[in-house]
DNA sequence: CGGCTGTTGTGATATCGGTCACATTGTATC
DNA sequence: GATACAATGTGACCGATATCACAACAGCCG
């Protein structure tokens, strides 16, 4: 795979490198790549697919705290690979995804070595931080209405669609609501001509 | 100032070197070390003091996201200071406070140079990212009820007594929420026998 | 003391969102 | 078409919390 076209931020020398010592990991659509309180050893960059990470809540319940597409890393597995420590969140694959697992003993020597990788990560670090605080805005500040809009203009983002084909469970899940709450605010949005409401799908206008 | 005692873990030459080019700085209590939007030049050690940092609403409401004591850093000025971008925070003394600015061009230099150094920022990084977390988990998954305790329990780890000298409006304040509210659950705390409610101050038993 | 100001207590009311019950509709399968 | 199942619509109800109005109280200063 032509995975070097994602990253051309990289240096050569450590383009080779990561070829020689990393391994590719496939996951299915659906499939748990990291669970709460798994250990790290490896740090993941992606190069197929989406990435849901989720914090899980005690009583079981999940909350979406964002995706990661190919070209990015998972900056909770570089932390905690560099640790050794394991992680407090969940991840799992929303389409047929491929990742390239950096093996921890490499990080430090890539860290010192490679300019280029220092820069990755310190972006990768900063883009997720901002990330969190945005979500930690949205539930602070906002109403479940205002959170719903966030959420359906990411998701087109994420997908470069106008359409969404998830069910209005699905969305109540990843908001940590339920289902009839977003029924309703959806209906509203209908109303307000924001969106277009068909099975399975939302048509945004 | 005697700061290194805070950073048993860095290196004797890191020490000289931050000796040599960093800048000490003063706050009063109560004033604003970094505000939303604002252009980070340098790295914050703290030396004294705690300082809060918050996340501003658009509506003018503030939201409570950690503490830093001595011998922490600021992870979102070492990453707006490596990327020269800035911060989406605001920072407030809490009391009289002694910061190490440790400035931005220096930051790449100590990374590759120090072990000790990249150490302490990869681990300042983790212990923000999961403070952050656990500030979602709190207002995505708990009431108003469980994140006043939390609350109060910070507090008190934090300044390391049974007495929090808060009123309930600046609970209230830090809570994005509002003072009747605070005042109620307060009443409520005090008869399961949790707190004693004193006129500006609240025991914790 | 009397008045001012800031803190706390309390009831009434409104809204948002969660939950339950059940109806309706769309799609797939036989 | 008949059946089954998943997705969606809808009304009733309730608890959490925000908001308003106002009372009670404490501390400070003239």
């Amino acid at each position: 795979m032509n995975w070097q076209a994602l990253f051309p931020q990289f240096e050569p020398g450590l383009i080779k490198l990561i070829e020689q010592e990393a391994v590719q990991r496939s996951f299915k659509a659906g499939e748990v790549i990291m669970r709460t309180g798994q250990y790290i050893k490896s740090a993941a960059l992606v190069l197929k697919g989406q990435i849901k990470i989720y914090r899980e809540g005690q009583d079981g319940g999940e909350f979406l705290i964002y995706y990661l597409a190919p070209g990015q890393a998972c900056a909770v597995s570089m932390i905690c690979a560099i640790q050794s420590t394991t992680s407090e969140i969940t991840a799992i694959a929303e389409e047929d995804t491929e990742l390239l697992m950096i093996p921890v003993q490499l990080m430090d020597d890539l860290m010192n070595t490679y300019k280029s990788w220092y820069q990755f990560v310190i972006q990768t670090y900063r883009s997720r931080f901002d990330e969190l605080l945005s979500v930690v805005d949205n539930i602070a500040f906002h109403n479940m209405d205002e959170r719903l809009e966030f959420y359906l203009k990411r998701y087109a983002d994420k997908t470069e669609k106008r359409s969404i084909e998830l069910s209005h469970q699905q969305i109540a899940d990843d908001l940590n609501s339920s289902r009839e709450v977003i029924s309703r605010l959806l209906k509203k949005m209908e109303q307000r001509n924001m969106v277009k409401l068909h099975r399975n799908m939302i048509e945004l206008v």
